[in-house]
DNA sequence: GAACTGACTTGAT
DNA sequence: AATCAAGCCAGTT
């Protein structure tokens, strides 16, 4: 537990900064984990923001079910919804399941 | 303080 | 093209 300030005051852990970038992907767009992990200063840390993810709050609204495989494919098994919540906001899959990054990839630059 | 873990990614076989 | 293995970072125990 974090009985002591993650790092400095002002800074915020790693998870925030995840928590944050997830916040900013628009509706009807999907990011990577790597993504996500680069955005939030760490290139290689995919697999925290998969764990990130996995400590989100309920409290928090992120739209963590914009956060899929660098594939475009989903790497939650079934029954979160997941999909179903992209395809709401206009995401399409294929008959594989798979978003087709080149079309729905977030792209901070705007 | 060391070891383990994980909603990943990439490269090799 | 599919499967296997290793690497990676930060948090958790």
């Amino acid at each position: 537990m974090n009985k002591q300030p993650a790092s400095k005051a002002g800074e915020k852990s790693f998870f925030a900064r995840v928590y944050q970038m997830v916040g900013r992907i628009p509706s009807g767009r999907v990011a990577s984990y790597g993504q996500i992990a680069i955005l939030a200063g760490a290139p290689r840390a995919a697999r925290m923001v998969g764990w990130a993810l996995h400590a989100i709050p309920a409290d928090r609204d992120l739209p963590w079910h914009r956060v899929v495989g660098e594939d475009g494919r989903i790497r939650l098994d079934q029954g979160s919804g997941q999909r179903a919540l992209l395809a709401a906001e206009g995401v399409e899959f294929d008959h594989e399941g798979r978003i087709d990054m080149c079309r729905f990839r977030w792209q901070p630059e705007g």
